[in-house]
DNA sequence: TCAAGGTAATTAGCCAGCTAATCAATATTC
DNA sequence: GAATATTGATTAGCTGGCTAATTACCTTGA
């Protein structure tokens, strides 16, 4: 979760700009944007989603099991798709067959491992979400011009492209 | 943080489209990019601030506290401006102040309020981060071009602003 | 062939948000 | 000016990520 609701004003950073060397408020702006954008944006994700009993993490689990053609996977790749750990996966597959949604069972190919596999309830369950979540992000998205929702893209795309710019040594 | 390494290809939101209704799938697209790339940014930001002993909510906190004309503010005004709870705040503000970065001295106005000022040494980190953070946000920003940035900024602002559409009753 | 190393899942415990409940002080209203 | 409501900070306990360590199983090469 970000944590800025006031953005820094633009004459702020050009103080610092001054001091520090050359910064343009405008792409800042872009990033911290971004940042908070997304924030926002998991947090009402989350909210939509606790109606039917999910945060987004339990959802994404089941959504990659429906993309799978026999609707089941292992942890381990469930959890690279997903960009989580596995020791993460291990508890999100628990509670989801607690809840029914997903079973495991033991994988005969490799004895380390498990088949997870989305259940009739689960697929019910998503059957029941998708359509809605679609329809609300077509009337969220609906607002914003054409040729800005493709800027947009690339240019988040290439900011993200450079993320590790960030953190690099 | 978001979950969710490779979004859905076009082909597959097509069929979930053609199921369900209008669904476009580069708005689609926008949505879940920002998403992603928020939490990935949002992970490198933290990995960088690691380096000095900072969390990204530890550093706003500094951060806000030095917009502050007499680097001072109280417990409350933080946490609105920083979008966290009360609760959370009083957690972040006692450990800032016993890494020496910020001090809580009794407000005088108020009997129920502290005031919450920036050390000298609080100061001194930022100073040692700001112009180091500026230049790689720069430097992650450089490839973007001008009007995209533009595009992007004002795209995501309108998806942002329409964010309650997607938990709203 | 079997020892060594690699990989899958799990467990235990950390972290930094959160909510709900509490206590104290201030503001408001009759 | 006393009763009530509001506001500020705090505490306790929840959550869902995380890392590190463990156990079980597989694979490889001397």
């Amino acid at each position: 979760m970000f944590l800025l609701k006031d953005l820094p004003e633009d004459r702020y950073v050009e103080r610092f700009s001054q001091k520090y060397g050359p910064i343009e408020p405008k792409r800042l702006n872009l990033f911290l944007t971004v940042l908070r954008s997304g924030s926002d944006l998991l947090v009402e994700l989350d909210n939509f989603l606790e109606r039917f009993g999910l945060t987004h993490g339990r959802w994404i689990t089941l959504v990659l099991l429906m993309r799978e053609p026999d609707v089941s996977a292992r942890p381990a790749t469930l959890a690279e798709k997903q960009g989580v750990r596995r020791a993460t996966m291990t508890g999100l597959t628990q509670r989801l067959e607690m809840d029914g949604l997903v079973r495991r069972i033991p994988d005969d190919e490799d004895g380390r491992s498990v088949r997870i596999c989305l259940t009739e309830a689960g697929a019910d369950l998503l059957q029941a979400i998708m359509p809605e979540y679609y329809r609300r992000v077509g009337d969220m998205t609906a607002g914003i011009p054409d040729e800005q929702v493709e800027a947009a893209t690339m240019a988040i795309n290439e900011l993200n492209g450079r993320a590790d710019l960030l953190s690099a040594p």
